[in-house]
DNA sequence: TTGACTTCGGTACCTTGGTACAGGGCTAGG
DNA sequence: CCTAGCCCTGTACCAAGGTACCGAAGTCAA
């Protein structure tokens, strides 16, 4: 088996320890997400052991909800700009999106709710209301039924 | 002004009044969940009014967080299956899956907010266990310090 | 009739995060 | 040397829900 031999890890080998695929791995390179690797003569691309942390770590900022732009701006910021509290300001700006979007979900779970009390038989026969979200935006129109 | 001459709505007006765009008029038609209207001998769609309230209960059903798929089978059930309650158990089951939903942002709100708590400042070099997120899985592997 | 506006069908493009496939080249073991 | 099995590039495809563009044809009021 392969990889250390002195020199790094081949795709593989990475995709395999990092739990992602090697597709993944291309994809993210292209994106510049990770930087590319040296490659052996023969074209292959040798990762460092460090990758393995990076992507693991790369994965988990994801599960937190930063989109893949997000993170990329997040390493550089990592390698340019420690110790001014930026990461930190991020995090906070993400913790308040989420709260948005809990807030959200949480009045849909109120409207729906509503829905299922009503107890309606027939979307397009419903007593719940559900046609007329901005009746008021246009005053040329007076309705469905007045 | 078109329209109110006997004659049905044709695309542009339909869609103003609903709200939508013209395209994704002939979006819902292309899927199927918007039924192919009539059309005049040039080959124009002409719309039954009823369709702007049918455009907007699909909207705020989206809204509610129903797919285009699920609410394709919505219609249908509207259709031909009134009164067996099978839309109260739709709902019902959307219900649980956007508690779901928010079950799953509250947690990651906690990690988010462990992470603010922490307050490091590189996402490589951080104290806040990012990079381990599934480390007993693989027995091979003795961890990065030993 | 003219000119402006709308609509037609078909197709391509967008977002985000990958995944798959084709047709070759490299590597390692027997 | 041969053969798995791995890797290379480039390209196309997936979900979901649209949006945009094209050239041609219809519509409508002056």
């Amino acid at each position: 088996m392969g990889g250390v031999n002195g020199r790094g890890l081949r795709t593989g080998e990475l995709a395999d320890r990092a739990g992602v695929n090697v597709q993944t791995l291309r994809y993210y390179e292209r994106r510049g997400l990770l930087a590319a690797p040296a490659r052996r003569p023969s074209g292959q691309r040798e990762y460092p052991e460090d990758t393995v942390r990076l992507l693991r770590t790369i994965k988990a900022v994801q599960r937190l909800g930063f989109t893949l732009a997000e993170i990329e701006e997040l390493l550089t910021l990592s390698e340019h700009r420690r110790g001014t509290g930026e990461l930190h300001r991020r995090a906070q700006a993400k913790l308040a999106e989420i709260d948005a979007r809990i807030d959200h979900l949480t009045q849909v779970r109120q409207t729906l709710l509503a829905v299922v009390a009503a107890d309606c038989d027939s979307l397009t026969n419903c007593s719940c209301g559900l046609a007329r979200p901005l009746p008021e935006l246009d005053p040329d129109d007076p309705g469905d039924d007045g």
